[in-house]
Formats: C-alpha cells, structure tokens, sequence
DNA sequence: TGTCATGTTACGTA
DNA sequence: TTACGTAACATGAC
C-alpha cells in the first residue's frame, strides 16, 4: 500500500472514523514495532485516556495528535490500520490494538512487521518531524522547481534512486517513480546532473500530477489480498508501466521492460524513456 | 526449493 | 564526504 497517496487516504479514512475517540486501552503483541526511547509497556502508560484530535502527514509518516502526545507511524511494506467493533476476533497479524472509548478499536495489522510506531511529546512533535530530514511534499506550494534543479546538479547517482530518497522530495516509492519517470520520458538510469532544464522540469511536473492524481482517486491498491478499510484504491488502473512488464506500451505499443535499478524493479518504455 | 515483493536504515567498502 | 552494494527486518505468493 503505502507510498504518499496511501498514506494520504489511509489519513482521510482514519480521521474520519476516529476524530475525537479517546484511548481506553492498548495492547501490542509485537514489541519491536514500537520503537525505543519507549517500550510496549510505557506505550500503553502513555496513551490510556489520551484524545484523538487529528491526524496529519508528512511524506509517508502518519502523525497522531492528541492531549499529551504525538503518535508517529510509519507503516513501510505492509502496515494497515482498520477500525471495527472491538469484540471482533484478533485477524492474523495484528500488532497494536488500540480500544476506544465507544466500543470500537483501531488496529495495526503488518504481515512482514516491518511497520514503526513511536509517541513524542506533543510539544516536541514539530522538531521531531522536521527531524526526520523529509525532502519537500510534492505539491506546487512546497516542492520549488529551482530548488530541485539545483539538488540535482549536485548528484551523480541515478535519477531513479534519487527520486526513491526522501531527503530530495518526500512520498515517493517504487510505483509512483516508475510512473513519473515514465511521464517524464526520462530513462530510469539517467545520472541527476545529467538531465536537461527541460528534463527537470518535465519530472517536476509530473512527480506532482502523479502524486495529485493518484491522491484524488485513493491511491493504489497493490498485491493486496485485502483492502486494509474503507475504499480500496483505484490508481493501480492508471498505472502505465508499473506492473506492465511484457504488455504494449501506452505511446508506442512497444513491450514495456522490466530491469532491476539500485535493487528494485524497474518498469520502462526502453523507446518513449531516454 | 528458490525468487520476488509497495520501505527504510545500518554497515562495509570504494 | 559521497556513493554504492548488501543485509537486515519477516512473511507470503508464485
């Protein structure tokens, strides 16, 4: 599930089905998903009796604002929330129960447990997430074209795992790259300071309508046995080279190549990307 | 049985 | 300092 537009929809369903609810309890059956200074006990201590004000973003990471405390989670591969009735019977998988105070609870599910969730202070929680050294959000207000030339220039790694590097715009992931650089014509292997003004701005361009695109039709749904809660995504049918290996591509009819780039499999037009 | 998989980070090495 | 490869995390699908 969660590259940006995931995490966005997952943000907008969750808030909408847990504005407001306070805490009554926690349990987490797998402790290293919380990660230190705090552990599953002082977790638990922390948010009993703790409100649900609201739920932000920020790149990939959701954050969880409440009276004392902020909740930051990061649901990597495999991370789900859902929120159902809390007498339901534990699904294989879950993690962190979190019991609310109208009978329902919200619950972290994550096959591979690769999921993080840790609590700051709320006071803190603005250094702390400007700590993290996210890039830009790629939307026109924050992700400045000149900015991102510059970066660029200073780089001779590949366009591809540049673009998979948080620091230089944050809330891409292995899809959504595929997808612009496809956009963009632009071969996924292409050194950064290699590219053209033209090029730069082609990527630009398309990494936001990518993103705005796929937030506006609640991400994409991928290799997932089930949907996590509420609407399930429908930009995987957008998709044009992610998943295509073998068909015709969109522009050229041309089978779409499938590669692997600095580790993760690479979708590209080897005619219309160059 | 082996390979692959939406993410991130730590570590060793060049 | 920068960049890159690899492993680690853990499980399931094919």
């Amino acid at each position: 599930m969660p590259e940006l537009p995931e995490v966005e929809t997952v943000r907008r369903g969750l808030l909408e089905m847990i504005k407001d609810q306070t805490i009554i309890d926690v349990d987490v059956y797998w402790d290293r998903i919380i990660t230190p200074p705090f552990d599953s006990e002082k977790f638990k201590q922390s948010l009993v009796g703790e409100t649900i004000h609201t739920i932000l973003r920020r790149g990939k990471y959701l954050i969880f604002l409440m009276d004392h405390w902020a909740m930051i989670s990061h649901l990597r591969m495999e991370g789900k929330y859902k929120v159902c009735p809390a007498s339901d019977p534990l699904e294989k998988h879950t993690h962190v129960v979190f019991t609310l105070a109208d009978g329902r609870s919200l619950r972290y599910l994550d096959v591979r447990k690769f999921g993080r969730m840790t609590l700051v202070p709320i006071t803190m929680i603005k250094d702390k997430v400007n700590g993290l050294g996210l890039g830009p959000e790629p939307i026109l207000q924050c992700f400045k074209l000149e900015d991102f030339y510059q970066q660029l220039q200073t780089k001779k790694q590949m366009i591809k795992p540049a673009l998979l590097n948080q620091k230089l715009v944050a809330g891409l992931g292995n899809i959504y790259v595929d997808e612009v650089l496809f956009r963009a014509k632009i071969m996924p292997n292409r050194a950064c300071n290699d590219l053209t003004k033209e090029e730069v701005e082609r990527l630009h361009h398309y990494i936001i309508e990518v993103i705005e695109e796929a937030v506006a039709q609640g991400g994409s749904t991928i290799r997932s046995y089930q949907n996590s809660f509420g609407a399930p995504g429908y930009f995987q049918q957008s998709l044009r080279v992610y998943g295509h290996e073998g068909d015709p591509c969109v522009d050229c009819g041309q089978p779409i190549k499938k590669t692997k780039i600095a580790q993760r499999g690479t979708h590209y037009c080897p005619h219309c990307q160059s």
